[in-house]
DNA sequence: ATCCGGATCGCCT
DNA sequence: GGCGATCCGGATG
């Protein structure tokens, strides 16, 4: 753990993230939910991490958010309230959980696309016992939704109340943020949409930010 | 009813 | 750096 998850933990103060927080302008969304907290409490325990990477679907006229589909039974999250949860199953495999903005109008989310474990660690290496290194516990949207237990039954529940919760973190100076493309897309590939703490280990690898 | 591609991961080379 | 796994949503017929 980094001295920064260390203070995330040490701090008591961890308040959920309100609804106004998430009613306001997606790439805005995205730079702030650095350094914030993602938890998540099952039957089997709590887990949580911070949020070292994210990445802003900006509406339909975004074709890489899966609102360019238009209003369907699928995307319907999208256009519900500002801070709920987004969680869609994907290649078959994996399931990713965003959180839902609201820009004007727009059906838009912030993907969460790596944590640094917080809480939890013993959970996490059990759920992804495919992980040798506890680097790889949560350095993927897919595995961190694993690692946290996060599934499609989380499907548009609220971000402020368990078992699914955003706590504010540690304050990410902009020097420490670096912004680029975002990651395993075929549509809008140039838009610099996605946020992550430059040089944080957890962040993932995906394709090199040409 | 059927087909295709995907906001990924893990294992292989 | 490449590829198979394995399911679902959306489109087409």
């Amino acid at each position: 753990m980094t001295k920064d998850a260390a203070l995330s933990r040490r701090s008591s103060s961890l308040a959920p993230l309100p609804k106004a927080f998430f009613a306001r302008d997606t790439e805005t969304v995205a730079r702030e939910l650095l350094g914030a907290i993602l938890e998540c409490r099952t039957d089997d325990g709590i887990a949580s991490g911070r949020i070292v990477e994210t990445e802003a679907y900006v509406g339909e006229h975004d074709l890489a958010c899966h609102a360019a589909a238009g209003r369907t039974a699928r995307t319907a999250p999208l256009y519900g309230a500002p801070g709920i949860a987004y969680v869609y199953f994907i290649y078959g495999v994996h399931w990713c959980v965003n959180a839902v903005t609201r820009p004007v109008d727009e059906p838009s989310a912030v993907l969460i696309r790596a944590l640094e474990p917080v809480k939890g660690i013993d959970l996490m290496r059990q759920r992804r016992a495919a992980a040798r290194r506890d680097i790889d516990l949560t350095n993927g949207p897919g595995k961190l939704c694993q690692a946290l237990g996060i599934t499609g039954a989380h499907n548009r529940l609220p971000l402020q109340k368990p078992p699914l919760r955003i706590l504010s973190g540690s304050r990410v100076p902009d020097s420490g943020v670096a912004v680029t493309p975002r990651i395993g897309i075929t549509q809008c590939v140039d838009w610099p949409l996605r946020w992550v703490i430059a040089g944080n280990p957890f962040v993932s690898r995906g394709k090199p930010a040409a």
